[in-house]
Formats: C-alpha cells, sequence, structure tokens
DNA sequence: GCCATGGCTAGTA
DNA sequence: GCCATGGCTAGTA
C-alpha cells in the first residue's frame, strides 16, 4: 500500500473549522450575567465555528449543570425562546426572574438585551 | 461508512 | 443547509 496516493483531483474545498468543545461552551456561557441573553449562532461564531449553531445547542441541552452554566440565556438568532432541557416554560420563567421578558415566545426588546459574546 | 438526528440559521419565495 | 454524534449495516481480513 504505497505508490497509490490519491490527491483530490482538482478545487476540491473542504471546510476547515474549529471544532467545537462542550467546556468552551461553558465557560462563555458563565460570562453572560442575568439579564442579558446570547444567541446559538454568536456562540458558534465565538468558538471559531459560525455554522455550527445547531452543535452548540445539542451541547446545551447535555449541560451537566444548569446552576454554574445559565443555558437558558442562550435564545434563537430572531429572538424566539427556543429549547430547553426542562421546557421552554421553564426556560421563560428562569429569564423573566432575571428580567427579561417573552411575549408571544418573543424576548421583549431583543435587541437591546441581547450581548454579543 | 452511511444515515438520521438534534435546544438552529441566513436568505429565498 | 449546516456540523457533530451515535447507531447500524456492508463487506473486508
Amino acid at each position: 500500500m504505497h505508490g497509490l496516493i490519491q490527491m483530490p483531483a482538482n478545487g476540491i474545498k473542504r471546510n476547515i473549522v474549529r471544532r467545537i468543545k462542550d467546556e468552551d461552551v461553558y465557560d462563555l456561557l458563565r460570562k453572560i450575567p442575568p439579564g442579558k441573553v446570547s444567541t446559538y449562532g454568536d456562540l458558534a461564531k465565538a468558538l471559531g465555528n459560525p455554522s455550527a449553531s445547531r452543535v452548540i445547542g445539542s451541547i446545551l441541552a447535555k449541560n451537566p449543570n444548569p446552576i454554574k452554566v445559565p443555558c437558558h440565556r442562550v435564545v434563537m438568532s430572531d429572538g424566539k425562546v427556543g429549547g430547553y432541557a426542562y421546557g421552554t416554560a421553564r426556560k421563560k420563567d428562569l429569564l423573566e426572574k432575571e428580567g427579561v421578558f417573552v411575549t408571544n415566545g418573543i424576548i421583549n426588546d431583543f435587541e437591546n438585551v441581547r450581548v454579543h459574546p
């Protein structure tokens, strides 16, 4: 098995992007203060993989420590509340306790409540 | 290795 | 459509 090395014929492009590690997500998340929110996409960008928003979601879904890691402060890019391991109702409660209010599933005054990590 | 499955998203219709 | 993960088959050795 030598002498048969295959090279990509022409212009094959592979996206080389940073693979997101769970701990990096949690670290970043711990910096979002109560009363503020961020989005799945923004976290993905901050961690060097702009199109991995969905991966951020799945990492949050297995958050080991909901107390220290405030997953409820991560919402969708269009201002919708988004998913939560313990149900969206619970997520809304936590947000409102911190002063972030929700009307019809959308964060009030989203652009001003949002931080960009 | 293939395929389906997720706490999603930018950009058309 | 995107990216990582996890389950399950082909099909080798």
